[in-house]
DNA sequence: AGACTTTGTCCTGTGTGTGGAAAAAGAAGA
DNA sequence: TCTTCTTTTTCCACACACAGGACAAAGTCT
């Protein structure tokens, strides 16, 4: 089922439909305080929003000390669809244009059983919330995915962890599917967006993101827009070396950040250290389970468990050590920790913290803070959210 | 002697400003093929640009087919002056609204002496320049200094190296003196900006720029513009840590990049190789010398000098390593390598090289250039005058 | 009820920019 | 040398957009 949904004439146009998205439902006269236009100007925009349907009537403001104005917000009928390929799982939100999460549908899913078969779970799910009445159709949506995008064309280039998509044409095959516009992107990348548009970077123009899930990948964000790079791939500070020689990498060197520090090199450490009978609590959840995962540790851990925070410390002094470089090099000013991994929470951030504040030069620590995401598992489908509306809410 | 500059009216005139700086004299028709202006508005807004006296008329352009067209050109007289105050020495340049250098001076000097006797010096430089003929008046300065710098007012901020210049109003004190617009901004940046305008990074919209002088530090433009961080400091890796519980270094922690590899780290290893009797060519010169410095090294490695060859070497493996991390963070378009050691030039290059493509991912150093700077010790003064022309091409 | 404030609409004047036409200047070919 | 075709530049008329004032509508406060 196509929509079409209508796009902003002009820059004026678009401004205001992202003030009305980012501030919700809003007066003619607020808008107006706003936006640097005249009254006239403003009024002639606004009533062209109004007739292409983006924008509806939604009654009286309270009054200023004069006449009540009209207030106007974005069509309460629009929808936006947000994807988050995880490693190991996929998120799928509905939003309205505020991009308030109407519903939200988490399914266990590894992202190597390859496109075809991931989008098929993605386009279900879509349905079900759809069906579940949220949605009636979609006017775009956010797909962000595990590995580096060639941002242009929406399509993942060379991803190490995803063998099969290289090349896929996610954004063309997608809009065919959906009927409505397509944008993709890093995940790291929108859980970025995630955070600055609902989250702890609100009003942070420069700022990175860590997201520690199965790998390890920073979202860079300069002025207020993400950072790419040249070939999509900036952020990916999963291999950068952290130990000379240490362990070998799934990337072919060794001492990686993100094979000595990652959701997956977390639960490699603690099945080894159950099975080395370092730790009963651990030991007895490998019997139960078969295996052990990083959520696993980080009850463990939340349970007193001396290994699990020994882990965690150590993970964290490493990943400090490269937050260290990075906020000397470019100078932040907040740095967010999130993903799967948030429940290691406050053990992992003290760590962290201490480890940056030692060796980054004061300068650029000072008022440095570094913090947990806000947003929890719900970043990376808002962010993919925000970052189709922008698309839609510019130009055509 | 004051003297008023006029400035664009608006952007179509700075855009036009910075066309004809950038490309040259240039005909009026060559102009409209490049900005998009309807006929009429681009001649009305030359002609407004030739009454201020910015733009002169400059004879006819070659036809191209039909009648010929009238040439344009910023106005000869103008005159701008770029500053690079390194940490032992200072570089004065003057240069045409095309920021070609007309006249170039070179001083040796410790920015210790405190910013008082510093700009003592520059002015007089400037004046012996004026002297010569190369300029009657400056249109503007731009001044690099070695440390972070408050760039919107023009003060350098806590600079380790530089005692005294803490919150020193450089800006305002220096377009006090000069009777002119000044910009200031960390002499990094400057260099930077220098390698885009006229050097290797021409073209190129992300990219770093390495320089190697008394200490390290790192440009960093991105989508063309420099880009400055929070509070200044980006760029800063001298102090990353390259070597966990490394040699001491100033800052007060251990292991540092410029504790290992720097002007200074490399003069002090020479010192002790030739005391210790390694390397006879060292010794000879510390001998007569009474002191080693980085060009020392430079020459015995040219000379094949072995001890100095390895400490370039083990140098650049140890720049490389970082490097590497900083490639596969921001994934740039190209890395400039430049300062006061590019005499130790492609030993070290190799050096980098090396280690750069063995530790980061192909995706982030397929295609990407490592190369040495081109404009040699002029990088950071005709990056400066460029600092200053954007903002005097920009309206007021 | 009256004075004052705020909001929204209407209207007109101004200024800006577009695009066509024609003139100016030169190139290429007969 | 003359004619024809191009390219550049100037001139001009028309359309359009926008600002800002005037006024009406809708409230508040005394």
């Amino acid at each position: 089922m196509r929509r079409m949904t209508a796009r902003p004439e002009n820059a004026h146009q678009a401004r205001l439909l992202r003030l009305l998205r980012d501030n919700g439902s809003n007066s003619r006269a607020q808008l107006g305080d706003l936006v640097d236009l005249s009254r006239s100007k403003l009024a002639v925009e606004v009533d062209r929003l109004l007739e292409t349907g983006l924008v509806v009537a939604d009654g009286l403001a309270p009054s200023r000390g004069g006449r009540r104005s009209h207030n106007i917000r974005l069509a309460p009928t629009l929808r936006f669809l947000g994807v988050d390929i995880g490693a190991t799982s996929i998120d799928v939100a509905v939003t309205n244009a505020e991009l308030e999460v109407l519903g939200h549908l988490n399914q266990p899913m590894d992202v190597r059983e390859g496109p075809v078969a991931v989008f098929e779970q993605v386009l279900s799910m879509a349905a079900k919330l759809k069906a579940s009445g949220v949605a009636e159709g979609f006017d775009g949506a956010g797909i962000g995915v595990p590995g580096p995008v060639r941002f242009p064309e929406g399509v993942p280039v060379a991803p190490p962890i995803m063998p099969g998509w290289d090349g896929f044409p996610v954004r063309e095959a997608l809009s065919q599917e959906l009927g409505c516009p397509v944008m993709v992107d890093n995940d790291v990348n929108l859980m970025a967006m995630g955070e600055q548009h609902a989250g702890v970077a609100r009003s942070v123009r420069d700022f990175l993101c860590v997201k520690i899930g199965t790998g390890i990948g920073c979202g860079i964000v300069v002025g207020g827009e993400v950072y790419r790079g040249t070939t999509g791939s900036a952020g990916d500070i999963g291999h950068i070396q952290v130990e000379p020689g240490g362990r070998a990498c799934v990337c072919g060197n060794r001492g990686c950040l993100e094979a000595h520090f990652s959701g997956a090199a977390l639960a490699g450490d603690a099945e080894q250290a159950a099975r080395e009978g370092r730790s009963v609590q651990l030991a007895a959840r490998l019997e139960t389970a078969g295996r052990l995962t990083a959520e696993d540790v980080s009850a463990a851990a939340a349970a007193g468990d001396a290994v699990a925070l020994e882990l965690i410390r150590e993970g964290g002094k490493r990943l400090g050590q490269v937050i260290a470089g990075l906020v000397s090099f470019f100078n932040p000013g907040l740095v967010v920790i999130g993903g799967g991994v948030t429940g290691l929470g406050h053990t992992l951030l003290a760590s962290v913290r201490t480890q940056v504040y030692r060796q980054s030069l004061p300068l650029a620590t000072n008022n440095l803070p570094i913090v947990l995401g806000e947003l929890g598992p719900a970043a990376g489908a808002i962010g993919a959210a925000r970052l189709i509306s922008d698309h839609v809410f510019s130009p055509a």
